[in-house]
DNA sequence: ACTGAGCGTGGAAACGTTTCCAAGGATGTG
DNA sequence: CACATCCTTGGAAACGTTTCCACGCTCAGT
């Protein structure tokens, strides 16, 4: 074991170990084509025996990169975000790249703060996670040329790289299928309606309706904020309606579980009395009881996807903008079934 | 708006601009109190007019710190960590320090590799949460000075900074309240039985029966791993056992709504037939039907004195390392009530 | 054998700060 | 009034790399 390194092991050691010039160590260090197969073994050897680790900050300031890409997440406590960051740092863990986290605590202000700054040398990108107001920065960021892809955002505005789910589908195939199960009183409870995801998910269960000329009524719509207390607000505030609905359709699975347990605590039975179906398909709408009919998003491959396009911009930045929808898909479990007095 | 700086601003330009040395500049980001007052406020304004942001990499290079701390996870995907996560993250908001996050993907060998990299340079401190054998590196890290804190292990070996929660004594009296309930078969879901914290609890759950003189049962103990389908597993386990448990204690939220949903199924009522009680405390178990009793572990405090005390370490290196156990609290909910025929 | 290309290498500038040292001016003390 | 002290400032050396430039050498083509 002489593997005792003193605690600071530097290229210009590792170079007058191995006789070679500084300028060499480093191109050993960064696999340049231009050097002798022997001579590389043989500062490679000497790396290794010393322990030599590149001094990360001294890479960033010389060579112009950090090899580090940040993450603006809303915060860590849902599994929705959590499932995203696994993607991301999967991804992320292929190419060496580290990742530097930032909570914007869901206040658009810090967002466009964070994103100046990260923008002066931090990070080579950045990913956004649920953009609040992108608009803010978004033209910034390109007119500077700066790597970026926003996460699960409608573009509203200027085009800018970005990946999210058809989240217009998912709603309206979902609809669709309670409507097919007979059901015609649909409840809907929405998310934060600033998030283009809220929007688009009502838009296409209005469009389900509307298509399959059922009447719409604004009562059955239930204002939320995808947040599992408003889900069970919002199904005891249906439940109370005079002419209850027969189905309700939760904006993510969070307000789909509260939903359930407001029904149950009611004494109705799901999917007997009401039906309840949720958006995200978290991991945990599997394991429930009953278990969660919801829209998948395919949340982990969002975050993959989104972190490749940021390498590809990463190693191109004039690379074209493109949006990427992913396709969600209507997953059937058992809290979804014919309408009351027609099941079996 | 003559705010459209050049892409870089260096300190060398605020500098001339302010007709002072970049030393002096320099004093200034820093709020050194070496600064005539006039010359302060002139260098300010125009850092300010410039947009200047001081460059991460070349502080770091020069100063020695990173201003930067690490974090290690297993991974994000749970509440638990979340909650961590969210009194990290507001503790470091605090100093301006910034966090660089890492998971290991409960791999332990990760674990090791990420803590020896890291401690050159890319950090200047360690949070280790749900370390898997900390002992591989502690003694290094200790070696070296380096500063850091374990969140939520058992010190098993010697002695290091570290914080975590009564797990013993919130077993102990949970179990306690089940047997004062008029419970004697409890059933008992354990964690990954290689985490100082599952053997806690199990340790704290065979106690409190001992000294109730209740004969141990170990038919009624299931060993889990912390993921929810061990609970739905476990509780089906137990309750096929020919004197099936009239409670179960899961050794975390997760199994215990995995258990909630195993005695559902089987047409059993929770708590008529059957107490659920779990541990953490993670906001679901407030929001699931019916309420889940469980053993409070102040997550987010545990996260956030970690951080202080790893600021505390920062400052001074040489500070004795101190062992921090939170106090752990029982919330009575509805899942747990008398055993069955004794109830009104 | 002579030339030109290309490869392997050394040397040095640059990256943007912090920090130490020294110097000048103002202030206070005896 | 001389001298010591403190405050403020400028100058320059680090910090550990990357990268550009240039130099010599080898080798193929003529």
């Amino acid at each position: 074991m002489n593997k005792k390194p003193d605690l600071k092991v530097t290229i210009i050691q590792v170079a007058a170990e191995a006789g070679v010039s500084v300028g060499t160590a480093s191109r050993v260090i960064n696999n340049d084509a231009h050097v002798a197969p022997e001579t590389r073994s043989r500062v490679s050897d000497v790396m290794a025996r010393l322990g030599f680790v590149p001094n990360r900050q001294a890479r960033s300031l010389a060579g112009g990169k950090t090899n580090t890409i940040g993450v603006l997440v809303p915060d860590l406590a849902t599994a929705y975000i959590g499932e995203i960051m696994h993607g991301i740092d999967a991804e992320l863990a292929l190419s060496q790249l580290d990742l530097m986290l930032f909570t914007t605590h869901r206040t658009a202000a810090k967002e466009a703060n964070y994103v100046a700054n990260m923008v002066r040398g931090m990070v080579d990108g950045l990913l956004v996670v649920l953009p609040r107001n992108p608009a803010d920065y978004t033209g910034t960021l390109t007119r500077r040329n700066f790597p970026f892809v926003l996460i699960d955002h409608q573009g509203n505005g200027e085009p800018c790289p970005a990946v999210g789910a058809t989240n217009w589908q998912g709603a309206y195939n979902a609809t669709e299928y309670l409507i097919k199960l007979g059901h015609t009183r649909i409840g809907f409870i929405t998310g934060s309606m600033d998030l283009g995801a809220a929007t688009d998910r009502l838009d296409g269960y209005k469009s389900a309706l509307r298509i399959r000329h059922i009447p719409e009524d604004s009562r059955l719509v239930y204002e939320g904020t995808f947040f599992q207390p408003d889900g069970y607000a919002g199904a005891c505030a249906l439940l109370n309606l005079e002419n209850p609905p027969t189905a309700i359709f939760a904006s993510n699975d969070a307000m789909a579980m509260g939903a359930m347990d407001a029904v149950r605590s009611r004494g109705l039975r799901i999917p007997e009395d009401v039906s309840i179906i949720g958006f995200d398909d978290v991991p945990q709408a599997a394991l429930v009881r009953p278990a969660l009919t919801s829209v998948r998003q395919p949340l982990e491959q969002m975050g993959r996807i989104a972190t490749q396009m940021l390498l590809d911009r990463l190693k191109d930045p004039e690379q074209e903008s493109t949006r990427i929808e992913l396709p969600t898909e209507l997953i059937i479990r058992e809290s979804t079934g014919p309408i009351p007095g027609k099941a079996g």
